[in-house]
DNA sequence: ACAATAATAAGAATTATTACTGATTTTAGT
DNA sequence: ACTAAAATCAGTAATAATTCTTATTATTGT
């Protein structure tokens, strides 16, 4: 996987917040993780290593949930779960290969799918025994 | 399923738009298709009915493209394949039933899923012929 | 047709995100 | 370690999608 050349302190400290959990947060979340430590740090920052992570590949967005989009550091696509209640979103164990649908694509359409997405949607546990709403 | 109460010329040709196209459309796309048939409907009409439409079930959001929410009005969730070079969302076959998922969902988590959402990215077969960038 | 209710247009407000600018930090070569 | 070049940063301004507000208009049940 391509990295980013340079390297700040901050901008390793982003990547570092977004490796190190595995809530799947969105920019603003990022921002107020990364601020505690260096407080002079900008929502900016975030929105523009963001985006260089995401050239990279080095992060990905998995989903966007009311109108923010939401991030992962893990290199292979997995499923999601996300909850309506909660906004939470969840990995979960992915139930089978896609790799036949991927050739049936090229072949039935002549699209070429480089990587998919599964989501599900619903409400998660916590939310069904009322800890939320 | 449900449906809106009340109707009005305006709103049922929102909904006519989104039923007589299978190009998965936008906000914006909806009102440039229905201004010409009524030249003073806002922008605001669009996004409020759509609004409504959702809640209802009568339309759902099938994914985020560049920020904008793309719409469509068939019933049961289905498989797109989404071109990463014209934005295109294409409708594609669905490859296997999720019914052993949802259950798995419950039985492993606890999470009660009631639709999920499956979407191949890539390049479609006429960005990869050269027709666009 | 009438009145009550709901829907609408227009534009202002909000929210997430992106672009810009001048000052600071990091890097790479010495 | 020193220095110059390049990249990064904070803060601000700008943009774009969406939501909200209010006065007006259309719809529905009677």
């Amino acid at each position: 996987m391509k990295t980013v050349q340079k390297h700040s302190k901050k901008r390793d400290a982003i990547l570092q917040v977004i490796r190190s959990t595995d809530c799947h947060p969105s920019a603003e979340w990022i921002y107020s993780q990364v601020k505690p430590i260096y407080p002079d740090i900008s929502l900016g920052t975030v929105y523009r290593n963001l985006a260089l992570f995401e050239e990279t590949g080095e992060v990905i967005a998995v989903a966007t949930v009311d109108g923010q989009k939401r991030y992962d550091a893990t290199a292979d696509p997995h499923t999601h779960f996300i909850c309506e209640c909660c906004k939470d979103v969840i990995d979960v164990e992915t139930p089978q290969p896609f790799s036949e649908m991927y050739k049936a694509l090229q072949k039935d359409h002549g699209f070429e799918a480089n990587h998919h997405s599964l989501t599900f949607y619903g409400k998660c546990d916590k939310c069904r025994h009322g800890e939320n709403i």
